[in-house]
DNA sequence: ATTATAATATGATATTTGTCATGTTTTGAT
DNA sequence: ATCAAAACATGACAAATATCATATTATAAT
């Protein structure tokens, strides 16, 4: 099994913080583990006893909300952490996480990375940092959400989409969400968002086929209101 | 001046952490200070070089929306910290803070807060289940911002009021939002959320006077959807 | 290749929410 | 106490969004 010292996703998020030895203990602990797309690796009430560093994939965070509508909160990807929220908190989560596509992550044990937390203040400093900047980035989503026009916010996730994870070699969005994930991460009914990407697409905004989408006009894209 | 080490406000918040000494430094060198009901405190963008301690009233943390809109976030009271993520995110600030009555606070500067955040774990620590804890909370308030009705959100907020300051001798919530705070909060027009609120006063969920509110019926303003 | 299933698409309509206009009440300064 | 300004309130209407019904197309299993 690779070993963490020599692992380069670690400079991505708060483990880079973390002395060589600290590494080597953590290596040694740490288990590796192959996702596959739609499993679910933990879901809403779950004791997550550990954190999983992602070495490649993309998962959802989700809840699920009181009308029944599942809500899609943040896309995790490689290089990140999952699940140190639940962690810190000492608490179950409260958010479901579920494959995009396959994954490939590690999962290091609660007890090792409190362990860390405690007696290694630039690392927990470099998480608190991390959080600092979540509670940012949540606060505009809140404030997106609930000043934001449906379209508005549809177009805003396809240009996250575009500058997060690019496009392949057909100009397809490098990412693949159903219809029913855009709803959910947008907050509408699925006929509503669905409706509204064809209106891009009458609009000359992007253009599909089946479930891929291409982005024609950035530009337009980001002057919807 | 007081004694940060007497002070019992700091067992509500992360201070609680701090050593002694720790203490005595910091309580050498804060500023203690009156805001009054109205003043702003600080503005989204403005450099906050240093963390609040309110020992005492109420400030609203809002930002302002593309659409020229202001969102109120969230709520400070007393016990709380203000103003945590600016100084260890080293960003200028993401939100502004407004006190909505008159407030007493203690000023601890940039300086003193970093030093204790890079010495003591157990401090950097709590901060950081904090912060955890206030993700999770960002995260419910995105999904019912995204999933519930304007007239349920309104009913969320008028319980949360009730919940956290109480009611007045005669029954009135204890704090006193304007009507336009209240649509800042839900996110939704002015208009909208008077009318909402004439609507709950018809069925008999609240009472007002003046812009004050009573709650009658808490049991029927929870079943609202 | 065929077929069942799920995903995507669109129309018709209802509901929710926003906007603009206007009137009333409350508040605070003098 | 008076008055102007701000806050509150409500009607009429427009726009945005949800819901339900029903095709159509894509996907994956056999």
């Amino acid at each position: 099994m690779s070993k963490c010292e020599q692992c380069i996703i670690r400079q991505f998020n708060s483990l880079k913080a973390l002395t060589r030895e600290e590494l080597v203990r953590i290596s040694g602990c740490k288990t590796s583990r192959i996702i596959k797309k739609g499993e679910v690796i933990f879901e809403e009430g779950d004791a997550v006893n550990g954190v999983f560093c992602v070495k490649d994939g993309v998962c959802k965070l989700s809840k699920l909300s009181s009308n029944g509508k599942d809500h899609i909160v943040k896309l995790v990807v490689k290089g990140d952490l999952l699940g140190q929220r639940s962690l810190v908190g000492e608490e179950s989560a409260n958010l479901s996480a579920v494959a995009l596509n396959d994954m490939e992550v590690c999962f290091i044990p609660k007890s090792e990375i409190m362990q860390d937390l405690q007696k290694n203040p630039k690392f927990t400093l470099d998480m608190l940092q991390q959080m600092a900047h979540d509670l940012k980035e949540s606060d505009n989503v809140i404030v997106d959400m609930a000043q934001k026009s449906v379209k508005n916010r549809l177009a805003d996730v396809l240009i996250y989409l575009n500058d997060h994870f690019g496009v392949d070699d057909d100009g397809f969005l490098a990412i693949n969400l159903s219809r029913e994930d855009y709803a959910n991460v947008v907050g509408t009914a699925t006929e509503s968002a669905i409706r509204i990407l064809s209106q891009f697409k009458k609009e000359g905004f992007i253009s599909t086929q089946g479930k891929q989408i291409k982005i024609e006009n950035l530009h337009k894209l980001k002057l919807i209101e």
